[in-house]
DNA sequence: GTTTATTTGCGAATGATTTGCATTTGCAAA
DNA sequence: TTTGCAAATGCAAATCATTCGCAAATAAAC
């Protein structure tokens, strides 16, 4: 699917801005900050505001093409496209690689949980923090 | 172990404001946001500073005695006395309640993950959201 | 092409948190 | 008990990420 059909589907105008913004993010496999975004960003377009990137972020958020996490310590969020629903993941500490999982260790364990506690569960989310291979010291 | 012995284990000097936010800590079993906390300490304190709460928040948190959570979808932190380390929790999304899990659903699956990903380890977060009890619709 | 609602850029506003600095205060040593 | 000093505090100003107001630009429906 072109990515103005993607934009289509979502009810999303087909912009220079957030054409520009998906190719970004479609290109790397990483955490981005805002910030980190934004400089990729200005190298395509110079004169490309900030508080775009933001309203942009924020859209594709609304429709589900990208999601925001916070890493542990950090006020800020990190985007990326969104990959099927609730993954899971590995994120290195160093660069902020990012590797999906493709199994819920929890396996329903969870609602065992809840029931025990009389908690009805919405979402759980589970991430793993640690040093991706060449971010490891030698 | 009094709070004063408390502090001195953890190198702090004992001050009336250290002792109210531990006091008010000890006593919720909630996470509690800066303004939350802020809002019952001055009634214990009106000339209380804010930059003091968050000062203080720092340096409990710095030796071990506080942790601090971001809830998703908000920006402040979340703070509570720690608890033995290593707890997952359930939170509710109504009232910040937080029931506190003493067992680890992972049981070292996360390193069997980590070695065929070649990913060391820092540490894991797992947090399941929810409503309690109280919250959920009658 | 014209129209209209949406999007953008810019700069100013916001809100949480941090910082500088003068003052106060724990507390250790005298 | 008093003294000296480093640490802690209050206050206001600074900072930083994010949001907002508004006028100009521009998708895309007609």
């Amino acid at each position: 699917m072109s990515v103005t059909k993607l934009f289509q589907a979502n009810g999303l105008k087909t912009t220079p801005a957030r054409k520009k913004v998906y190719e970004v993010l479609s290109k790397t496999q990483y955490l981005l900050s805002v910030d980190e975004l934004y400089l990729q960003l200005v190298k395509l377009d110079p004169k490309l505001s900030i508080s775009t990137v933001y309203r942009t972020l924020e859209s594709f958020r609304q429709v589900g093409l990208v999601e925001a996490n916070q890493l542990p310590g950090e006020a800020v969020l990190y985007y990326e496209l969104s990959h099927e629903d609730h993954a899971h993941h590995l994120i290195c500490s160093g660069c902020h690689k990012v590797i999906h999982l493709d199994e819920c260790p929890l396996h329903g364990y969870d609602e065992k949980i809840a029931k025990t506690h009389h908690f009805t569960i919405q979402h759980h989310q589970l991430d793993i923090y640690g040093l991706c291979e060449s971010c490891q010291p030698a």
